[in-house]
DNA sequence: AATCTGTAGATTGTTAACAATCGGCATTTT
DNA sequence: AAAATGCCGATTGTTAACAATCTACAGATT
């Protein structure tokens, strides 16, 4: 009956959104985020198109919308690889979000209801809970998760988008992934003080909590880095390339 | 001879980088942001292919990046289209450029040598020539290459990558292309007091002042926009910020 | 031994054909 | 007349084949 489709039911729903390259490029976005396929690994077409069962057009397709968000580097004629973050980029990536964060506090501390601040303390306990439970993963995305909320809850969903990309791409920072960053987490009794200033209502420190708090992380985990590279005897293999 | 070949020559390097995607990248890109596609134009695939001289895989490749890159809509099995930014985008965009410009102002105010700061104050004065003149064309392009060139000096890459998209993206906002906003540079006069604010050395001056100039753009531009909505101006306030 | 050369296989770039879907229009139905 | 039905051209989604390029390796050359 209805002159315009509406697609109720989800099987609908997803056949008239996700064609075949949208769902190649979810899937691989997954693999890459989750540490399935680790920087600087080559993707190979063809492999791909068979493990996913299409051909190399949706393959190829779904490269160029990741290659466009900064999760892989294609050489032409060489392949396409998942994007190393080098330093001398997190570090700008980390201080790009102590802005948007310092943004974020400023519109909350103004715009916040008493809702939403009651969800983000409960983010906050249940982080807590966490550290107590010495459960560093689910701590991992715990955290994760408030700051995209705490964004999210900012209303600007333009921040919002560029938010998560910068996300993204530092999940790529290869030694963030180390795993023993996030063993020790330290961030932690940072939070209840955040919340507080969002509470207060006051933009400049509201902004000022987040700022602070996102250059805390970066120092850390540059920190982290940097003592690695000197300690050990950095294992640099190099590919095999012609171009300069 | 160099077992690594060098693209010195520019049609080597050319080979070697730009595949057919690639170029019909640019070429849409080119022809959208310079009006020649209006924003909710509908593009078809063997149109442009036939014109391009290519088949309709890379055009198709070309749609997915530009789609990232928030320049085309795509709706499956209904073809891709210009994005038409809606007002209530427009505002987030000005407002997180805002908060860019900032930054920019920021880093600059520490970090911006005697040169760059004489190739700035160049730029103003030319772009004061073309008020004088009343070129108002050649005073906006004048105006992005300003603040672009503004954003790059800040040094952060990553930055420079997002700033330029947010541009791109607001130059797909309609009304501002109506071409009447630009007939009367009002903004002219803000430069020079932007170039001293960052002169002086001090971060927060410097800061406010890209604030406040990107706000008054943005105030601008929406105000007119609203203006013609409702044949009644608005005068559009905002809440000034004070900074620690 | 080291470097150069050339060939074969693997992989990417590009095209063309096939399949599915959409939108409009004539026809039918009430 | 208004609404529903069914067809047809146009357009998009997908695949498979073809062409160009790269990488590795073996043999030739110095």
């Amino acid at each position: 009956m209805p002159a315009v489709p509406h697609p109720t039911h989800s099987t609908i729903a997803l056949l008239q959104t996700s064609s075949l390259t949208s769902v190649v490029q979810q899937e691989l976005e997954r693999a890459i985020l989750v540490g399935e396929y680790a920087p600087g690994t080559k993707l190979i077409e063809a492999t791909i198109a068979l493990q996913l069962g299409v051909s190399r057009g949706p393959v190829r397709e779904a490269f160029r919308m990741l290659e466009e968000g900064g999760l892989l580097r294609v050489e032409k004629n060489r392949g396409v690889f998942v994007r190393d973050i080098p330093t001398a980029e997190a570090i700008e990536i980390f201080d790009l979000r102590a802005t948007l964060d310092e943004l974020v506090g400023r519109q909350l501390a103004v715009h916040i209801t008493a809702v939403q601040l009651k969800e983000i303390k409960a983010l906050v306990a249940d982080m807590e809970r966490q550290v107590k439970a010495q459960d560093a993963y689910h701590y991992h995305l715990l955290n994760l998760k408030f700051h995209d909320r705490l964004v999210e809850l900012a209303g600007n969903r333009k921040l919002t988008e560029i938010y998560r990309k910068l996300i993204k791409e530092l999940s790529l920072f290869r030694r963030l992934n180390l795993a023993d960053s996030w063993l020790l987490p330290i961030t932690a009794h940072e939070h209840r003080p955040i919340v507080a200033a969002i509470a207060s209502g006051d933009p400049d420190v509201a902004g000022r909590a987040m700022f602070e708090h996102a250059m805390d992380s970066k120092n850390r985990t540059i920190a982290n880095e940097l003592e690695r590279a000197t300690s050990v005897p950095l294992p640099v293999k190099t590919p095999r390339r012609k171009r300069v």
